[in-house]
DNA sequence: TAAAAATCGGCAAAAATTTGCCGACGGACG
DNA sequence: CGTCCGTCGGCAAATTTTTGCCGATTTTTA
């Protein structure tokens, strides 16, 4: 309903290769309040996101070079957290299987309803927010090499991000943490200290 | 191809409400060398798993009473890791996204090819062979749990899709994978072995 | 205000993982 | 052939993590 511009600027990686489409989709997301970026292709949008932090990337199945599912696998690895939306016109069930096996969001069918496409993203938003945060903090102290991030760096981010997210969803909670996440209190807290990871309360 | 009837004994449980076709697949696979449970119905299903360990679940989408998004809802519940595959015959796309969000591994169309269920199923056995093991350490013993999946067993499939996908984008080059997951050759094959991660050649 | 419920951290034993070293194997190549 | 390269696995030591136990504090609840 309501599109109020965020005080946490949502970036959203749009690519497609209809350059109408495109154009007409980033408009109506700014206007929502997103902030979007655009790419025509794959390698563009590679460029784009070593240009900047994006927090998503929504892109079009078929595109005449690269395949859109390549760019996906390519993608999976640099950012192992970033959400991925696909939209495709005639995809087939084998296609939404290996794109959702990529670990797609969600897949869109074209054409693209506005009104799905902001739900989409409104909810992405609310959902992955703190997940940026973790990838940022935790990946890559510079981004100079945006493959190199090591395989433990990359899991004890994604530990700090379930606990993290069960620790909101229980409202800080650890006790209820504990026995979601069915781990030994003493470890989460370990954990918790290790990874930096404060309840509710915040910085300094 | 060649079917070995297989020292280890793969169980598979077929879940259809179609009497016929469950009773031809579920001959056909033991043919092939499976061990078939089957159901009819999302609730005699769970009573078959609870008489005995099975290692993947065909299903159906679409049942008289329960939906087979429900069925593997709960499914997902008990057993986390649990290879799920659906099949049916219409599907839409919302079907098959919501289908592998639940994490389903694959997504068939009816009416069923044999020979795709049958691959489906063979590259199943040889993936997940150990991974059964995994579970077995990874959450309770007990059907306590019935409601999350723990820390745990999360971060293990986290662990275990980014070296697959770190092989996969390396063409099964371990060598590579060692170099760009910054891992130790030692741990990575500890880790393999674990997680039951065999290299891009396939079966027997 | 007292009792009960939650958190947290120190410590040390127990358990699990990681790593280095060594030898082996199969394939590619000169 | 003989070698080099990439892979694998056994073994044991080095490290890291996990857990249990105890007691101290803080927050809630009755």
């Amino acid at each position: 309903m309501t599109s109020k511009p965020d005080a946490a600027p949502f970036c959203v990686l749009l690519v497609d290769d209809d350059h109408d489409v495109l154009g007409a989709n980033a408009r109506y997301l700014r206007i929502e309040g997103f902030e979007v970026v655009v790419a025509n292709s794959a390698d563009v949008a590679f460029e784009r996101l070593h240009e900047r932090d994006v927090d998503a990337v929504i892109t079009d199945l078929i595109m005449p070079n690269t395949p859109g599912l390549a760019f996906a696998q390519k993608l999976r690895f640099s950012h192992p957290l970033l959400p991925i939306v696909f939209f495709s016109g005639h995809a087939s069930v084998p296609d939404v299987v290996n794109a959702m096996r990529l670990g797609a969001v969600d897949f869109l069918e074209k054409p693209i309803d506005p009104e799905v496409l902001l739900k989409t993203l409104t909810d992405l938003r609310d959902r992955y927010e703190r997940t940026a945060v973790v990838e940022r903090t935790a990946f890559m102290p510079d981004e100079t090499s945006a493959g190199t991030v090591s395989f433990r760096t990359r899991v004890l981010a994604y530990e700090k991000f379930i606990i993290e997210a069960s620790l909101e969803e229980h409202e800080g909670s650890v006790a209820k943490v504990i026995d979601a996440l069915k781990i030994n209190r003493r470890t989460l807290n370990e954990k918790m200290v290790r990874l930096g990871i404060r309840r509710s309360g915040d910085s300094a």
